[in-house]
DNA sequence: TTGTAGGCGTTATCAG
DNA sequence: CTGATAACGCCTACAA
């Protein structure tokens, strides 16, 4: 055409293909430091197709969960990606919702799963991988690890399904050893002060992410316990926090890059027409460091 | 109309309108833990607004922001948003692409100034925090002070002039009191101990953002110096990262959320047509915690 | 008040 | 192969 500069109108385009090639992500807050990582490799991986995405961070509300999956699929997204595994509600209805975007456009959840649903899934196997942490640190000594989650979402479930498992094989009862901890690093640092006071005892700690692992770091410190001699902390998510820490925390790194390329690679291929696998899962690694005893 | 859900098609209706409600949001890693907050605080603001989000990742190469703002630019978003003060390059014409971009819609740069090209700015005084800082530190017996920075962007150069001002008011020498410290805690660690070998001596560091000063707090623990009897140190940004360190960091909080709900509240005036004020600039708090003295 | 025609800018189709 | 034209779906303006 002219070489002036000219560039197509989006709209007129959009209009006639059907498509603005763009990918709605939702997310329940993209400053969580686990949640912005996916954000800018699902983003970057998005660009590199010559995707755009519509970013909606929604909050932990299932209405907002609602309007805000209803405003990407008014605007005619693509597709969407469920970043994070807090929209999986418990009771069945209040996922209709989800039921009926999948009808309309592909749908991903990372990090959740909903059966029969049409979406598909990328996973990482987090069950396994608290199950084996929990496994070492039993295996180093810990005679009373505690498990502190901050929420029972899909993902919270199954890593607390593995500390339990690893519970059961070692014969060590399960009752009063895993507990919802507030949020934050102090607030987490308090509760374990309080769970103390209660009478609970442990001399270690598994946490499903690794703010709440910092808390318990904060803890121990402030407890004059010694890490890992006397108290052993384990986090998740391989995050800044973990090596922000002092003593740098032991975590496990559920591997966001992998997790995002996955699924946008997927992705493109649903919608060039092909068939993929509804359920991808890949592991975790474990990243060994100074809260946890080293290992003989 | 008629009652069964209907939506009406997005694509028409922007052809029409000529608007799809949508703000373009740039910034160069939404992985940061500033600027995760920032597009966290965007988007929500936005979107009580109900504007859609169109979220790019641009990195740190000039290029690839070109492109990204084109891209933009073509999908006729309503507005732009330059989050972060990686945006303005020190060449002048290396910034032609953003004058370009004003032409055709409000440009709003969080953290940054581009003089004369009817781009709006909202700008926390760095320069003023940062002085205020150092001010304090030499106040409470900092006698070698240094400051260490990630990059000479619009609000690194403000920082730096922040302490080189106070370094003047005290009549101290600013030469070799200024450093650009690789990214990264451990690498941080590392750069000061190098600082050290070269013979540079130093009893206070000031950083320009908390995850350099995490990386000097892991420098003071390794070289057995009492914090903060022997050293001193303050971060930027009052981040998760300050109270996650041991000791927690003294630090400046620049206020994310004021900033956004700020920029996006003169968006809007800007989209309805009002005159609002190209420059807005808002002042830091000092958050002292344990790294610094404290006051007598 | 209600209904209908035209325009938005691109793409795709169909006829020449 | 090329050039005219319908269709996309909504909005708005104008006419009945």
């Amino acid at each position: 055409m002219e070489k002036s500069g000219y560039t197509p109108n989006a709209f007129a385009r959009g209009l006639g293909l059907n498509t603005m090639r763009t990918i709605g992500i939702l997310c329940a807050d993209s400053s969580d430091i686990y949640l912005a990582r996916v954000i800018y490799w699902l983003e970057r991986e998005l660009w590199k197709n010559s995707y755009a995405s519509m970013l909606c961070c929604t909050g932990y509300d299932l209405e907002e969960k609602e309007k805000y999956l209803h405003l990407l699929l008014s605007r005619s997204v693509d597709a969407l990606i469920l970043a994070g595994s807090q929209f999986i509600e418990e009771k069945e209805e209040d996922n209709a919702y989800l039921y009926e975007a999948v009808k309309k456009v592909p749908v991903f959840l990372l990090n959740g799963v909903l059966p029969g649903s049409g979406a598909y899934s990328v996973v990482c196997d987090d069950e396994l991988a608290v199950k084996e942490m929990t496994d070492e640190l039993i295996g180093l000594g810990a005679q009373h690890p505690v498990f502190l989650y901050r929420s029972l979402s899909y993902s919270g479930k199954r890593k607390l399904a593995g500390f339990c498992r690893s519970l059961a094989e070692h014969s060590i009862p399960e009752e009063g050893r895993f507990f919802l901890s507030p949020a934050g690093i102090p607030e987490t640092a308090q509760f374990l002060r309080d769970l103390e006071a209660r009478g609970v005892s442990f001399d270690a700690c598994l946490a499903s992410d690794d703010e709440l692992a910092a808390g318990a770091v904060k803890y121990a410190l402030g407890a004059g316990k010694r890490i890992p001699e006397d108290f052993q902390i384990s986090g998740y998510n391989n995050s800044l926090l973990s090596i922000c820490s002092t003593p740098e925390i032991t975590t496990a790194d559920n591997r966001v890059e992998f997790l995002c390329t996955t699924a946008v690679s997927l992705l493109m291929q649903v919608l060039d027409g092909k068939d993929v696998p509804e359920r991808t899962m890949y592991s975790a690694n474990l990243i060994r460091r100074a809260t946890t005893k080293s290992r003989p």
